[in-house]
RNA sequence: GCAGGAAUGGCGGAGUGGUCAAUCGCGGCAGACUGUAAAUCUGCUCCCUUCGGGGUUCAUUGGUUCAAAUCCAAUUUCCUGCA
């Protein structure tokens, strides 16, 4: 896939964030049918840092990984981690400050060091830094975190043009994101601000979910008829198979969701063979079954294996069971994807 | 044979008079996970249950006591020394 053609036909991109699709080689990867994949800003920061990135080449030179990079701006971590108090930090106007709480460095990501840590992994497309919090937060939160991610928006536009030269001069893309919450005008005032600001891709920010697993339909149809017809969207963190078809109905052709790969290291696997799409690998019902994971998949792992051996590397712990089954997963979602752009 | 020591739920191992159906770990059964602090977390795991509770347990048998997995005696089995 072309950058230029990026989103216009369906796309689905694994996690890969701190610069792996866990438990996967490349190869393994591109063999899924992967296209692009999503790192993390400040994972790759506090990890690697700016500089040894930047010496090292980028993450894909490092990854030997030639398909498509999206970086997440950092800015759902600062909800998850310092907005809800499980790290030390504070987040304020100029973008947050925080501990790191393995080494104890004392980080500062703002709209314009998002940007060029970014750059520095030398991704394709870019994510402007957000002010994303807890999904139930009052009104005023909400206006204060719309108000911040439009302003962190227009700044990182501002430093990429100004540093970088641009999309023009770099060929990258620059998305950024929208907040809002449940509060349908306030979604349509961001969603419109940022479309004033002019950006390659739209991407739905927030929690796609409710504590219930609904999906937030309205929310997302808000930000979809507010922004340009003509950029890509996305919906970040979307999310369960039917999910994706859903939402995909919707306008969103970008997705992205830790579940393939986290629920394949639980050993919930995803197979059409099921009711509910989700088999779970390690229950005792397995334990004797030679049938594939998915008797409609042409993976490499239930081309060659049955339920059975993946359920015994399962029970005794052999990592090989986390990649098998993250190599299903994964395919199991780009056939997906297939499947939807054919319609 | 003599002298010590030990016997607890599928396993390992706490508990040494009442708050013990009995900490905890493993194993077992199931569930959760949606821009990854996650190869993680949660629940259940003697029997019955209308989930409030009820019934039988801590090698076996008998005893002491208001009350025993816990104290006493005998028996059985195992371990360690000495012969």
């Amino acid at each position: 896939m072309e950058l230029k053609d990026f989103g216009k036909t369906l796309v689905f991109m694994p996690d890969a964030t701190r610069g792996a699709v866990r438990a996967l080689t490349t190869q393994q990867l591109k063999d899924t049918g992967t296209e692009a994949i999503v790192t993390n800003t400040l994972h790759l920061l506090m990890s690697l840092g700016e500089e040894k990135i930047k010496k090292l080449g980028g993450i894909k030179k490092l990854m030997n990984w030639d398909g498509i990079v999206l970086t997440d701006s950092g800015g759902f971590q600062v909800f998850s981690l310092i907005h809800s108090g499980k790290w030390k930090g504070v987040v304020h106007d100029n973008g947050a400050t925080f501990k790191s709480p393995t080494t104890g460095k004392l980080y500062e990501l703002t709209p314009e060091s998002s940007i060029d840590m970014q750059m520095a992994i030398n991704s394709d497309i870019l994510v402007t830094l957000d002010d994303c919090r807890k999904s139930d937060l009052s009104r005023k939160d909400a206006e204060e975190s719309v108000e911040r991610t439009i302003a962190w928006a227009k700044r990182c536009k501002k430093h990429f043009d100004e540093v970088y030269g641009g999309t023009e001069k770099t060929g990258k893309l620059l998305s950024c994101v929208v907040q809002g919450a449940k509060f349908l005008d306030l979604r349509e005032r961001c969603a419109k601000e940022l479309s004033s600001i002019g950006f390659d891709g739209y991407n739905f920010g927030g929690f796609v979910v409710t504590e219930k697993g609904d999906l937030v339909l309205d929310e997302m149809r808000s930000v979809i008829e507010n922004t340009p017809t003509d950029k890509f969207k996305y919906a970040m963190g979307v999310g369960k198979p039917s999910d994706i078809r859903v939402v995909s109905k919707l306008g969103y052709k970008v997705f992205d969701t830790v579940l393939v790969t986290r629920n394949a290291r639980h050993g919930s696997l995803f197979s059409s063979d099921i009711k509910d799409e989700v088999l779970r690998i390690k229950n005792a019902e397995f334990a004797l079954d030679e049938r594939p994971i998915d008797s409609l998949c042409d993976c490499y792992t239930c081309k060659n294996y049955s339920r059975a051996y993946i359920h015994h590397l399962f029970r005794v712990g052999e990592m090989t069971g986390v990649t098998l089954a993250t190599i299903h997963n994964l395919r199991y979602y780009q056939r997906l994807i297939e499947g939807l752009n054919q319609n």
